[in-house]
DNA sequence: TCCGTGACTGACACCTCAGTCTAGTCGAGT
DNA sequence: ACTCGACTAGACTGAGGTGTCAGTCACGGA
């Protein structure tokens, strides 16, 4: 086995680990458990807890923005906002994914408070800058792109986030359509404002 | 002072203290000289940290639903809406309620998470309902509600995260108008479906 | 066959922290 | 003056966990 293997095989093990007890429940212990490894093996490899911890959770992030794409305005724009909403709903639907990066990642300590505030910024503000574009064709109504962002972020997550806390399968087709449907008609229907 | 002052000075010197340093990264020993008390002291009113933890919780909670009052579909429904959504931004932008309870409450251990699925299943549930309502009415068009139930919490919650996460001020009128604005109007204006 | 090398092992030193416990202080009531 | 109960200060215990280090072991080359 290279060592680039075994760094790979405690990655992994780590992730389920923290993604099943969570950071502070999870021990070095659970994790060389889970990857059949000896303590000293572990940090041979990796300097700390909260170092394997970082690597686990930027590989996550990497994952869940993989899937989006810039947005072609010459296409069709409805289906690649679809796909990407698509794309962001199944990576974070991993298992592993939802729970580590919205409850667990947070407030280990200011270096990793700092990683997430710049994770949420860049994926945030790239949101935004589609938004920009679409106002820009006329195709998105005026109002607070910034809050409006966030207000797209936070559906995706919220469902997300309950069906990991409940442990209930969530059809990501169903969810793309609603949130499509939410952005596209909202809720309210008449006597509005 | 009686005991129930006591009781109160060390719930509150808890909650800061949870809010500001988290769970787990808050000890016993720094609730106390919060408060300004013995450690004995704490002991003689809490059975240990977690119960003070879980009392902490569940006010916060009780704070959050407060402002949440069933709608009267004789009144101005727009109009009850909008304080609904105010009152629930209001008070959970408290300093100390965003990050408890979006980040520290999950995963502390099983009982918690029960509690916590148990917080979020009955505000979904009143949300549904009075989403169901709205469709009886006619006024809330076709679709998942639990979905629909989810986005709107996802997008409050969202925005109060992010500003507790980057200690940006949010400013609710603000945020109540986007949300407003959202569910009449969704996002997307032409070339949608 | 015998080293040299480097990955791997696992016992253990060491620390942190929740919760217990004791000795002593303080003030109010009698 | 005495009692009593709440409070303080802080030492202590034990559980639980991180990070270390001296030593083992497998393997490839001389």
């Amino acid at each position: 086995m290279t060592p680039q293997d075994r760094r790979d095989q405690l990655l992994t093990a780590a992730r389920a680990v923290f993604a099943a007890r969570g950071y502070h429940n999870a021990g070095v212990a659970h994790i060389i458990s889970e990857a059949g490894v000896a303590r000293g093996t572990f940090y041979n490899y990796f300097e700390s807890k909260r170092a394997i911890f970082n690597e686990v959770l930027s590989g996550v992030m990497i994952d869940l923005v993989a899937g989006v794409q810039p947005i072609d305005v010459d296409a069709d724009i409805p289906r690649q906002a679809r796909g990407i909403v698509r794309a962001i709903v199944t990576s974070a639907l991993e298992p592993h994914v939802a729970r580590l990066l919205f409850a667990e990642a947070v407030g280990v300590d200011e270096e990793g408070d700092a990683a997430l505030r710049q994770f949420y910024a860049t994926g945030l503000h790239r949101i935004e800058t589609a938004l920009g574009v679409g106002q820009g064709l006329g195709i998105i109504r005026r109002g607070d792109l910034r809050l409006a962002a966030r207000c797209l972020l936070g559906m995706v997550k919220e469902n997300v986030f309950m069906a990991a806390l409940l442990g209930e399968p969530l059809d990501p087709d169903a969810l793309v359509e609603e949130l499509y449907a939410f952005m596209t008609a909202g809720l309210l229907q008449v006597g509005a404002r």
